[in-house]
Order: C-alpha cells, then structure tokens, then sequence
DNA sequence: TAATATTGCATAGCGAGCTATTAAATGAAA
DNA sequence: TTTCATTTAATAGCTCGCTATGCAATATTA
C-alpha cells in the first residue's frame, strides 16, 4: 500500500500543530504562559465574567479540558472563580490584572509566531491556507456533533 | 488590537489537528491502537530492528517522548525491544506478528480520515493544501534545529 | 412536596507531547 | 589501564487533550 507520511494531510496536521505549539511557547514562557491558556484567554479578554459553560460552547474543547486548564490558571492567578450569585452550580471566571496586562504582548507574541510560519507565503497563498484549514475543520467536525 | 481566532494560523492549526487526530482514534480504536502509534508504526513497518535513535531522527518527535510510545507499544505487544548484539546500549525495535497484521487496515482508516477531512476540496486544492502544510512546517522548523 | 431529571463543574485516569535528569555502556585519552 | 567524555535509553515531572464518572445545585414532574 502507497503510504507517505509527507502526503499524509493528518499527518502533516499534527507535525505543524506542534511546531506551533512549540514556537508559541518559547514566545510566551517569558510572559509566564502557555499555550493551552490562549483560547481561553483570547475569550475572557473580550468579556469576563463568564461562566465555564460559556467558554466551552465558544472553545470547541471538552468541559474537563478546559475545567483543568481554568485550574492551572487560578494557580497561576491569572483568573478568579466567584460563585454566581443566582445559580450555585456556577462560578463566574474573571480575569485578574495581571492577564489583563499580558494581553498585548501575548497577542503580539501569537501574531510573531504565525508571521513566522507564514513567511513563505504570499498573500494570496496565507489567504488560501486559512481558508483550507476551516474547510478541513468544517468537514472534519461534520462528521462529530 | 485585532485579533481573530478563525484567522489566526496557529488557533486552526492546533484545532485541526486535534480534530484529525479524534476521527482517527476513532477509526483506528477497534484495532487497538492510538494516533501517537503511527508514525512509530509507518517507520517500523517499512523496516524494522531500528534503534530507538534511527527512529528519533525520522520522527520529529523526541527522545523522551519516544520512549514512552514505544513502552506503551511493548505492553500492548505491538513491539519487542532486544538488546543490540553488538552495542549494549542499544535496543533493536522488532514488529510482532500482530503489529505486522495491522498495517493494511491502519492504513486504510488513516487514508479513509485524511479523505474525509479534504471531502470538501477538488484534487488541486488538496494538492496546494498539503504544499502550504510543508511550507509552514519548514518554516517553523527553520527557527529551531 | 417528594422523587426524579438535568445541569454545571470537578476529578480520575489515560495518551502524547515537552524539558531536564539519570544510568549504563561504549569510546577516547592520559 | 584508569579516567573522562559521549552516546543510548529510561525516568521524572509538567501541559493539555480526551473519556468516564461523581457530586451538588437547580428544575421538573408525579
């Protein structure tokens, strides 16, 4: 059977993945954060206050991937829980100052990384890969939920 | 500052790979094996009695890492490690015969996920999709080793 | 209102990636 | 030959995915 690693599209999916992973990691660890955080990051920047439950139906991630991941945030004080004062099942997440402070340089810092992988792409070709990879996303989700 | 998950290279990167590495599980899961076997696999069914080392050097992946695969391959006997008869610190890796079995239908389900993933593109676009994945992973390759 | 179902979150346990460290074997050099 | 360096693999400990399960709070319904 015909089988090449470099031909294989999930192949080259999880090679790139941790490469940017990788990449993003080494630009972050100065501010004192990883990757795993900057979905979750990226959605209470816009608006804290939240409830897991909220940033789970907007993360594409399960609820106790990202119930470990509020945890090692709370560790790292970056986010508060602050049960919510109508329903005792939820805790409101906010963000402390200090993740409010990082969000330019983090968000510089993603942005570096991402010119980087993209360096020997023209406009056109940066253009097509973003919308390659949502139409594999779409596909691919398609056949879940 | 204006940033978007859905045009962020890294964000869809990361989601997609963990979205093809999901529809693999699940179609390789009734063979018993997992994504993070594969490429060991790809390797070792091309060739084996390789070395821990020959196969660090195709895999792009580390050492330790390895390791750890490979012990999880050896309890479910998809391996043998025996000393090196000419360098003690060496461990030739050996298929069993189960793992020798398995290739044709891991394959297919490999080729069956990646097939599903680019349902959505025509021949060139998938070309192109896989050209742009080598370039990013050079370039990001590029900054480290 | 009492019993039951649902909801929101936490926890346990595993896979697979990483860095850093250790142990054992081999090779080189004094 | 004894010592020191290098090489190969294993281990410890972390992140961050996943599934499965448990627990407490709330909603629903008999």
């Amino acid at each position: 059977m015909d089988f090449c690693k470099d031909s294989s599209a999930g192949y080259l999916a999880n090679h790139m993945a941790r490469l940017f992973a990788l990449g993003l990691a080494e630009r972050i660890r100065p501010l004192g954060l990883t990757p795993g955080q900057f979905p979750a990051l990226l959605e209470l920047w816009e608006k804290d206050g939240q409830s897991q439950k909220d940033l789970v139906a907007k993360l594409d991630v399960e609820q106790a991937t990202l119930a470990n991941t509020l945890a090692r945030m709370e560790r790292d004080a970056l986010i508060l829980r602050r049960p919510h004062p109508g329903d005792g099942r939820v805790q409101q997440i906010w963000l402390t100052e200090k993740a409010r402070a990082l969000r330019t340089p983090a968000l510089e810092a993603a942005m570096e990384t991402n010119a980087h992988a993209l360096g020997a792409m023209n406009a056109r070709e940066q253009a097509e890969f973003l919308r390659l990879m949502r139409l594999a996303i779409a596909a691919l989700r398609g056949e879940r939920g």
